[in-house]
DNA sequence: CGTTAATTTGAGACCATTCAATTTCGGTGG
DNA sequence: CCACCGAAATTGAATGGTCTCAAATTAACG
């Protein structure tokens, strides 16, 4: 594969997000990059660790985490295809938590000097990068509503909101279906919960008729259920976001 | 007082993060900007609203926080002198989250044009601007891994190592001892548990002799202690951001 | 000083955890 | 294609950290 067609998904990302110019386009895809595979649970990045690049995920998903000092770990973002895993570490020269790969990943490593060309050579693309980061954070700042006042049932319903949504944008499901490779392990550690509970809690929203959510794939079956029990406001996502800076 | 004294704070803040030219000094003293003062509570930005400025603040503290729709409301970051409290906002067009004003403050406002007419010509201050926002979102995870994973006795003393090291950054305190004007409700909010419960927290913090809580103003008696119960690392501040970007 | 906000205290209830043990699922080799 | 295996999901029962709901005390402020 050409690596013109490596980034193209991040050529269509960023259209979403503000009109580009036909340089803006060729300068993306010209881009150096590597592609890399992952198998699951490696590393991708190691908290600690002095970032040199940047890697964006084409195939699979990701997920960011810190571990604590006794061994429990709070998962702090899952990551789907055509996003950034750590666009901060552009700028940032030390990695505060770890990212590796939830299940088998692909991803296009670009080098660290080549994000801050990009950044000083195309106002548009640095306007798309340095959005893709804040909106990073609005996500974080829901995490943390999220885990800091909502009980069990809308913690897990508004994660589910927010990722089918997220698949939705990028047009990796339909009709409420999508490939949801993560454990329930590892929904409980996105919503510092137990896995037990995370289970209890699972099986009331199938009760419900909300989801179903079986062989790696979720199904939500009551939308405006789901989002009610969630308490969830897409507003956050920012998906109209760019609109507001011209 | 005159403009130029107005934003001084932002000029050392920015060179604590990289060298700045002369020129990019100058280039911040001479930013368009106006001085407005808040009373306690007095709402800063309000979530929903259309964003066309941004608050630097001079005086006082500010907090964010976001309501859910039973009235419960989480706070998602406090602010301190010398602090950008909504710098997203020069390029997301909607607010997520509002922003209130913790005790009597003072800032200093930015209109959008004029945050985005810097970045494009200051490369140095773009740079500056950009970090400050990914310090915020390093921040948003870290509050995520607190609120996610830590019981309230870590909560507690995390958040407390996070403020008194922030304000001692700034220039803010001496000796471990800080001005501290947020109530046990507003702690309470900030750590996802409640005003009673915080309370009792504080008290066990005080009876370790860790700390000392009174009258407005924070002292850390036991700095490694404090540390220690609250699993605390300051990595994740990137005090010395912006030197990796180099 | 009076009045409201903030802090403190007590006791009972509950949501989520802990700790196993069991069942089901997904992948693998014979 | 079936037997096997480890990982993931599920179940039960007891424990516990935090919450709830008042009520009392203290501090802040005009």
């Amino acid at each position: 594969m050409s690596e013109a067609h490596l980034l193209e998904p991040l050529v269509r990302r960023w259209s979403r997000r503000l009109p580009l110019s036909a340089d803006d386009r060729s300068a993306i895809l010209a881009l150096p990059a590597t592609k890399k595979s992952f198998g699951r649970d490696a590393y991708m990045v190691r908290e600690g660790a002095r970032t040199t690049e940047c890697n964006l995920l084409l195939r699979g998903f990701a997920y960011r985490q810190k571990l604590l000092s006794d061994g429990e770990r709070q998962i702090i973002s899952i990551h789907i295809p055509t996003e950034f895993v750590d666009l901060q570490n552009g700028l940032l020269g030390t990695a505060d938590h770890s990212v590796q790969s939830l299940d088998r990943c692909e991803v296009a490593v670009i080098a660290r000097p080549v994000i801050l060309e990009v950044a000083s050579s195309y106002p548009n693309l640095r306007m798309a990068m340095w959005i893709d980061t804040l909106i990073d954070g609005s996500i974080f700042r829901e995490w943390v509503v999220n885990v800091g006042r909502r009980d069990a049932r809308a913690r897990i319903a508004h994660l589910l909101c927010e990722l089918a949504l997220r698949l939705e944008q990028v047009e990796a499901g339909r009709h409420g279906m999508f490939d949801f490779p993560i454990t329930q392990e590892q929904l409980a550690d996105c919503t510092g919960l137990t896995a037990v509970h995370t289970n209890r809690t699972l099986q009331s929203l199938r009760k419900d008729g909300l989801i179903q959510l079986t062989a790696r794939t979720l199904t939500v079956l009551d939308w405006d259920g789901l989002r009610e029990v969630g308490d969830f406001d897409e507003l956050y996502l920012h998906h109209q976001a760019g609109t507001g800076a011209r």
